[in-house]
RNA sequence: GGGCCGUUAGCUCAGCUGGUUAGAGCAUCGGCCUUUUAAGCCGGUGGUCCUGGGUUCGAGUCCCAGACGGCCCA
């Protein structure tokens, strides 16, 4: 067993060596046969879904009498010998067909061809449609090539790869063998399709800003740093695309929306990957709660679209997407949650003083409250955040933003305390947050150096002053609305996905060791 | 960042208060089978029990440290 001699490699290679070496043989079976072991092109006339949808409701008679032909390819996904005959499933990763072999039927060297197969191996076939005597529709091969092979095996037929850890560090074995996975990728582009067409429709034009920037503003929140060479220039990957996109609203775009990724320099989570997706949008003319209608004219028409209902499932509770929304002011969403709340009762009242909210902050564990001492507004969204969220299940407008949270956002006329925004929530997060935007340069002026006196006393996450964008607002932003929403966290409501991950790709890992 | 949980065959998982040579199903290999379908029947192969220390006559199992992952909290 330890004996190393040369050429003997084979012979001390640990088993999972023994299932690559039985996929190798395979393969030299098939050159023996004097048949091709790989393909350059292979001319499909119907994916194995079209398949499926073209002949569901032909019964086994007509099939009989019609004999459809059909060239198709995919991966064998479970192989079935039985003597002189056999059968595979073909999948083309979304679906399943049966093919059918008989020796007498595709001849000795086809057959072995066949008996060659592994699981996993990209095979074509020509074939006529027809159906077995159980019913199901099955592909009788007359024709059979080896397109690919697979040389290692793939996770098991029946509970497929489950190990979430390799599902996402190999996601293409997840997408081989996990159907449910390869529908939430689906149905994640129908949401983005969905979305463009909608805004399309309502003369908005898609966009691309700097993904690099000088300064990372349009957001609160800590961005990843880069460097460019040539130019000798810090550059951030940027957390936000708002800036830029108001900057073209200045320059007479009025309805401008970009989809693309974001990059925060934070933890991970189950809502949180550290690049993702948002949807901003900017429209002239427009104050926040023309945005609010939009938002709900959008989403309602999205969950019809992509699910084929209002009502959609939520971790065995349903999310009614029927505008118009629940709306809540922040300071009333707090008062009824923290009602039944055993960490206690949170009155209107304590909202109003600083003691109150700091006595609040500490009762529902908000991390080191005292460092937001002076400052009643974020507070306030502390609180907001540790008693309401997670209570926001069905869709919900909270209305009513303080001034110190919102930097870019306008002021409420009545009160210069509130700007005019909203967030949007369900099932327990935030996916989208719009406002009536600033567009007075001096105002604007004004709170970008309160950013800056937060970011020097420590908080990494306030905006940066940006003298390059007051410029712009000086050149005049007409009254503009806009807003941001989240394609992950959508997709992950639209498909009832409980991790962020499950909606992303390739969700950032730590590299295997 | 903190707490809890997990890591055993290619995959999905058992493995009790420490005690024979670590198991099952699927996959894989050999044989039989021309409408099967989680095909079936017969017979085999396959292990860095995450890693490194420690306790013990004896460790997959207990202790410590670490790696990676999951969930919750922040």
């Amino acid at each position: 067993m330890n004996e190393r001699e040369p050429g003997a490699a084979a012979e001390t290679a640990p088993s999972e060596s023994d299932l690559l070496r039985n996929r190798r043989e395979n393969l030299r079976r098939v050159g023996e046969l004097g048949l091709p072991t790989t393909a350059f092109r292979f001319p499909v006339d119907a994916t194995v879904s079209e398949i499926r949808e073209r002949y569901a409701g032909i019964d086994a008679e007509r099939l009989e009498s019609g004999k459809p032909a059909v060239v198709t390819a995919g991966r064998v996904l479970a192989l079935r010998t039985a003597g002189k005959a056999g059968f595979l499933d073909l999948s083309d990763g979304r679906t399943r067909v049966q093919v059918y072999l008989r020796r007498d039927a595709v001849g000795d060297a086809a057959f072995e061809l066949y008996r060659a197969l592994d699981l996993g191996d990209w095979i074509g076939v020509e074939g006529e449609v027809f159906r077995t005597r159980t019913g199901e529709l099955s592909v009788k091969a007359q024709r059979l090539s080896l397109l690919a092979k697979c040389w290692r095996p793939l996770p098991e037929k029946w509970h497929g790869l489950k190990d979430v850890e390799s599902r996402y560090r190999q996601r293409y074995l997840d997408l081989a063998v996990n159907p449910d996975s390869r529908a939430v990728f689906e149905r994640r582009a129908a949401i983005v399709r969905h979305i463009r067409a909608f805004l399309e429709a309502r003369g908005y034009l898609e966009v691309e800003t700097p993904m690099m920037q000088p300064i990372a503003g349009g957001a609160v929140a800590r961005p990843f740093v880069t460097h460019h060479n040539a130019l000798d220039l810090p550059l951030y990957l940027r957390i936000a695309p708002e800036l830029y996109l108001k900057r073209l609203v200045v320059g007479g775009m009025p309805r401008v929306y970009e989809i693309n990724r974001n990059f925060r320099n934070e933890g991970i989570s189950t809502q949180h990957n550290p690049e993702f997706t948002m949807l901003e949008f900017y429209q002239a003319y427009a104050e926040a709660k023309d945005l609010v209608q939009l938002t709900e004219e959008l989403l309602s028409g999205l969950a019809v679209a992509v699910t084929g209902s209002a009502q959609t499932p939520w971790s065995g509770a349903t999310l009614d997407w029927t505008p118009p929304f629940k709306r809540l002011t922040m300071r009333d969403a707090v008062v009824a949650f923290s009602k039944e709340d055993p960490r206690g009762e949170i009155r209107r009242e304590d909202l109003a003083r600083e003691e109150g909210l700091l006595a609040a902050a500490e009762r529902y564990e908000v991390d080191a409250p005292e460092r937001f001492r002076g400052r009643k507004g974020k507070l306030l969204a502390e609180v907001f955040e540790a008693v309401a969220e997670s209570h926001l299940v069905q869709p919900t407008f909270i209305e009513e933003f303080p001034t110190e949270v919102s930097p870019l956002s306008r002021q409420r006329p009545d009160d210069p305390e509130w700007v005019d925004r909203f967030e949007l929530y369900a099932g327990g997060m935030e996916i989208a947050n719009g406002f009536s935007e600033l567009n007075d340069p001096e105002e604007q002026a004004l709170r970008f150096r309160r950013q800056a006196e937060e970011r020097e006393r420590g908080d990494l996450e306030a905006t940066a002053y940006d003298a390059d964008y007051v410029e712009a607002l000086e050149y005049g932003l007409p009254p503009t609305a806009g807003e941001g929403l989240g394609i992950d966290r959508l997709t992950m409501l639209l498909t009832d996905s409980h991790s962020i991950r499950d909606v992303i790709l390739f969700p950032l890992m730590r590299p295997r060791t």
